[in-house]
DNA sequence: CGTTAGTGGTTCATTAAATGAACCGCGTTA
DNA sequence: TAACGCGGTTCATTTAATGAACCACTAACG
């Protein structure tokens, strides 16, 4: 059942270390026999999501990937489609949300998406740019995010905000390998006081996160009983926000989130 | 026939225009049944190709396209399948190629296939800025490229590269619109004396030019015989060239050139 | 030099999946 | 109230997808 879907998940098996694959190998990744392997490609080869080397007969993603994504990019651009995602999990959650994006070597607020549920509620000025040994954002890209974020450790100075902030490099890296394996990060109170941060990472296509996302609840109200609901939610949105991107999560990113 | 195709075939009526469309809509744009219509639509989200807007159940491209365009990059850097595409071309008509792209707002040398068969040959500086006034190149970049090209003609000093070189806006606006209908432009020596150029336009998404393909011949291989062949090579690297750099050829475009 | 194992691609009887007319429930408009 | 259009569903009918066996070709190997 769903022809067209079978035909497009032969899509799947390209990626960055494997751009160009023959008949016979897609047809044994994908479970397929080698004829209808070949009409599925000719499929997509006529549309021009695949493209054939003319010269090693294998075959390619194709130049109507580039239009697609323009349309993409017309009918929701980026930040938008984050916006809607995020305002669905503020409903759900009750608390604000900040997506924040990696901008060249420093990672910035993109996003806000504040709770109207709650009058005692945590603001984050947009302009900040995220120190990441004090927050949950910063932690996670430290874990998920391209190495030399990690690796400039040492020779960044590091601000301590409040008597909660890490400012050792070897407790910061024993962390970050603890958020490594749970797929979320946290941070009680380490950038400002009285504010519980719990973000997620959002993956770009080389599986190298490319932002976070985090949730921000008071004091008061960062309760255990109310972590599982804040960590689904948490999941989902790292999920989704990747997906938003045209991003991919990693087969060995946990595919459920535990306190 | 082609079950996976007609599924994305439905994708080819999304544009800037009209980046959302409804069930009943697109079925009636792609002369489907509204059930099998649907069935496409649900294979093509599951794939994430496409995304259903929860408020209006309206659909609208979705970001799996973005993963296959940045694959897509990967797997082909954008100028190297315009080459490959080039030298193709280079080898049934014999003469040197080259690709101009817009920077920005001036038209540019983007790549040079020069042809290996004939010592006599027309090579070309691959830093120079191209003149609209002088070159195949320009005037096809007048004619379909974006209208700030046309509007500030007179306000430009237009050079006088050869006897033949038009400098005159009001002769070369006639020209432009000349093109627009042909398809293709051709200067006879007004760049440079004894070459005679050919060129078409590459399109954008939005079936704007943003560069043009050009043959470059030597004035004593300019027959009349040898148009026929030259024409039929640059309406086909238009449209392939087009579809390379993820464009679209506007449905107005002649289907083939005539001398 | 023949054998083997791999490739990309084709054929055609069998089978499984795509199809579409009619239908439902719902919200708008007349 | 009635008529229309919408998104979505159902199920008998038909059409198109499937895959084992096959061909032609290339490269490696003894």
């Amino acid at each position: 059942m769903g022809t067209a879907l079978n035909a497009l998940k032969m899509l799947e098996y390209f990626s960055s270390s494997q751009p160009e694959i023959g008949l016979s190998h897609i047809a044994r990744l994908a479970g397929l026999n080698k004829a209808t392997a070949l009409r599925h490609l000719r499929a997509l080869e006529e549309f021009g999501l695949i493209e054939q080397n003319p010269q090693t007969k294998s075959y390619a993603i194709g130049p109507a990937a580039l239009r697609l994504a323009a349309l993409r990019e017309i009918a929701k651009p980026g930040l938008d489609g984050a916006r809607q995602k995020m305002q669905a999990a503020m409903h759900e959650v009750g608390e604000s949300l900040h997506l924040t994006l990696l901008e060249k070597d420093t990672l910035q607020t993109a996003l806000v998406v504040e709770t109207t549920q709650h009058s005692v509620r945590v603001s984050l000025d947009p302009s900040e740019i995220i120190p990441v040994n004090a927050t949950a954002s910063g932690l996670c890209m430290l874990s998920f995010g391209p190495a030399f974020l990690l690796e400039r450790l040492e020779s960044d100075t590091l601000t301590r905000f409040t008597d909660a902030t890490m400012t050792d490099p070897k407790i910061i890296r024993d962390r970050v390998a603890q958020i490594g394996q749970a797929g979320w990060a946290n941070s009680n109170g380490s950038f400002e006081d009285g504010v519980f941060g719990y973000a997620a990472p959002i993956f770009g296509i080389d599986q190298i996160a490319i932002g976070t996302i985090a949730i921000a609840v008071p004091e008061i109200r960062a309760t255990s009983a109310r972590q599982p609901l804040i960590l689904t939610s948490l999941h989902t949105l790292s999920k989704e926000l990747t997906a938003n991107f045209g991003g991919q999560t990693p087969e060995t990113f946990p595919t459920e989130f535990h306190p």
